[in-house]
DNA sequence: GTCTATATAGGGATAGAC
DNA sequence: GTCTATCCCTATATAGAC
């Protein structure tokens, strides 16, 4: 019979495990988390857990690490670019992996916090692939130029961090007219009272 | 001499307790503050501060309260009129105040958390004070009416909890320059790619 | 690779003295 | 109004058996 590489087993448990501590991370935030209720989740006791991961702080690392790499992978398979509004669509479909950003991001403005470095490389990063996606449909000509990409790259990141923490608090928050409307905004060709083109879903 | 009232002193420990609590609950959030530490900020033993407040939650939501309180009295002090833009302001004067804003409001989606019905009735709040500033502006004639009062409202709140957000993680982060940018949008008489007019800072 | 048992620390809350 | 002392719970982390 086939046999098996020496870490096969362990490797499955791993990601079992982080999978489910990402899942209790969003629900209870990182302080409110125990590693016995994620060990319990994975039918394993408290050692057992700690087999795998040599403390608290390392199991969220390694969970934000794995959350944005298989983020850029869904990604880049789907169209070879990222498309701002995905960072929207995906957080709907996971309610709880919006509130883990959000709070994380918050808490972890400390520079003390684990996740303070992940969350200060991350921005940046961000920011500036938004910023290449504006760049281009500026390019296109189906952009206004008026605000420089870089610019309106902030613009765009936060207002699709606030209106997420909006939707958090109030479910019934539509997340995607706020996005509609700001590039209705940025639409080129607009007059400032008549009808504007609608803008493309993507 | 003058005879003090009853509560004179406890009525004063009490609010030094509350700032005090504010402070530690921006800095450490609900889980991650200890009665113990924030007593002990006080002057005080743990028995001593719950003499005054029965729990913690009972000490977190008067926080709340307090904090909304005095936000709305200082507005009203100076213009009489809420300004979007103050929101804004404010935060940037006090860094672990939009901190606890934000980690709470991430927190406190989830119903069975302590903050859950204050910012569910605050956000309504909000976009109804915001909404009515939006349109007041519109009646003047100083804004686009492309987008509804109501939907331009949402779409500020979350751009301005965004940038903050932004803030907290990259203290370079510009936080007025968005607001700016968003406004020079908005402002009607725009022809889509000229020179606008640089919007009122307030 | 996973367990039981335990060390160590800290949390919220209460009883009862002063 | 404030204290000391204490209860009981839960947390992370480790030692050492299987």
């Amino acid at each position: 019979m086939a046999k098996r590489g020496p870490y096969e087993k362990g490797e499955a448990k791993r990601t079992e495990i982080l999978h489910a501590a990402l899942e209790i991370f969003a629900a209870e935030g990182y302080r409110g988390t125990s590693l016995r209720k994620v060990a319990a989740r994975c039918n394993l006791s408290l050692p057992g857990l700690m087999h795998y991961f040599s403390s608290k702080e390392d199991l969220l690392t390694q969970v934000l690490r794995m959350r944005d790499e298989t983020a850029r992978v869904r990604q880049t398979e789907r169209t070879g670019e990222p498309s701002y509004r995905d960072i929207i669509r995906e957080g709907a479909q996971t309610p709880g992996l919006v509130e883990l950003f959000v709070s994380m991001a918050a808490a972890a403005s400390d520079p003390e916090h684990p996740a303070h470095a992940h969350f200060a490389e991350r921005y940046p990063v961000l920011r500036e692939r938004v910023a290449g996606y504006v760049r281009q449909r500026m390019d296109e000509g189906r952009l206004t130029t008026e605000i420089p990409p870089e610019r309106l790259a902030v613009l765009l990141l936060a207002l699709a961090d606030g209106i997420q923490l909006q939707w958090l608090i109030d479910r019934s928050t539509d997340m995607e007219q706020p996005i509609d409307d700001v590039f209705r905004l940025l639409a080129v060709g607009r007059d400032g009272g008549g009808e504007a083109p609608e803008p493309e879903r993507e």
